[in-house]
This record gives structure tokens, sequence and C-alpha cells, in this order.
DNA sequence: GCCAACGTTGGC
DNA sequence: GCCAACGTTGGC
């Protein structure tokens, strides 16, 4: 089993969206880095953690599932999509994606301010300098002690 | 293949 | 809104 953790826009889709629509695709990841992690690495069932940038307050907000295989993104074919891309062909697709199912909400968020003060959470890529990774994994250690500051 | 210019991300 | 960090683009 696998931990990752995504990262989304408060103002574009929130953990209350998804809350709402219990599984939706994870499109719109036009990374290199992060497409590999969800075309190679993710499995069904491993669990994400749902993080808020640009909100307040910043930070892990809920948590998910992976629940599906990775499958081609749509919105790169869409020229009305704004993740339209040209280059990606439908039959040879650029950009993949992997649905998630809602798990939780947290009540209490935790913020990436508390994250960046443990001492236990120091390994993640989220508090790396110049960290703009939106797909990203999260080590057994740190998962867990993320699973204990978030009861 | 280098690298300057540009666009985007995301904390603050 | 600012700006540092980084990825991508495109001229050469």
């Amino acid at each position: 089993m696998n931990y990752w953790l995504v990262k989304s826009e408060g103002n574009c889709y929130s953990i209350d969206d998804f809350k709402h629509d219990k599984k939706t695709s994870w499109t719109g990841i036009r990374n290199y880095q992060a497409r590999n992690f969800m075309r190679d690495s993710m499995k069904k069932g491993d669990l994400v953690f749902f993080y808020h940038s640009m909100s307040d307050p910043t930070g892990i907000h809920g948590l998910a599932k992976v629940a599906s295989t990775p499958h081609p993104d749509e919105t790169a074919f869409d020229k009305d999509d704004e993740h339209y891309d040209y280059k990606s062909k439908e039959d040879d697709p650029t950009w993949v994606c992997v649905d998630l199912a809602f798990v939780k909400k947290y009540k209490t968020p935790l913020s990436l301010a508390d994250i960046k003060k443990d001492s236990k959470l120091g390994d993640m890529q989220l508090i790396k300098k110049g960290d703009r990774l939106s797909v990203q994994p999260v080590s057994e250690k740190s998962f867990k002690r993320l699973q204990s500051l978030l009861k």
C-alpha cells in the first residue's frame, strides 16, 4: 500500500465539492512527475491526503482513496477545457488521471504551519523548498504521524 | 543542446 | 499583490 498527497486550490475544487461528489477523476494534472506517480505507482486502494493550497488554512483537509487504475485524461482532448493540450492525442494520450473516492473530511484540518513545525514530518516533500508537485508520495512513517495528528 | 524569456505555482 | 522557485518553450 502506498500513500499520497494531492493538492487542490481551495477555490477551484474544494474538499466540500469532493464530499458532495463522493468520487472524482483527478484530471488536469499537467506535470510529468505528477503524472508519472499516477501512471506508474498509484494502486487502487492507496490512501490519499487531500491538501488545499491557497486556502484558509492551507493544509490537509481530507482523506481519499484511489478508486481506479490510471486512464487517459479526457480533458486534454477537449478544446473548450482549460486543460486542453493539443499535443495529447486520443490514440496516444500524454496525460492520465485516476479516480479518487471520498473517504473523509477532517473537522480540524492540519495546517501547513503545523506540518512544518512537527519534528517527525521532516521528510515530507510538501515542506521541501520550492515544492510544486501537485501529486506526491507520502512515506509510511509520515502517513502514520499525520493520521495520529488528524484524529 | 544551451539558455533566456516566459508562464505557473503557491506561500506569505 | 508580491515574488521566489521551478517547468516549459523556442530561438539559435
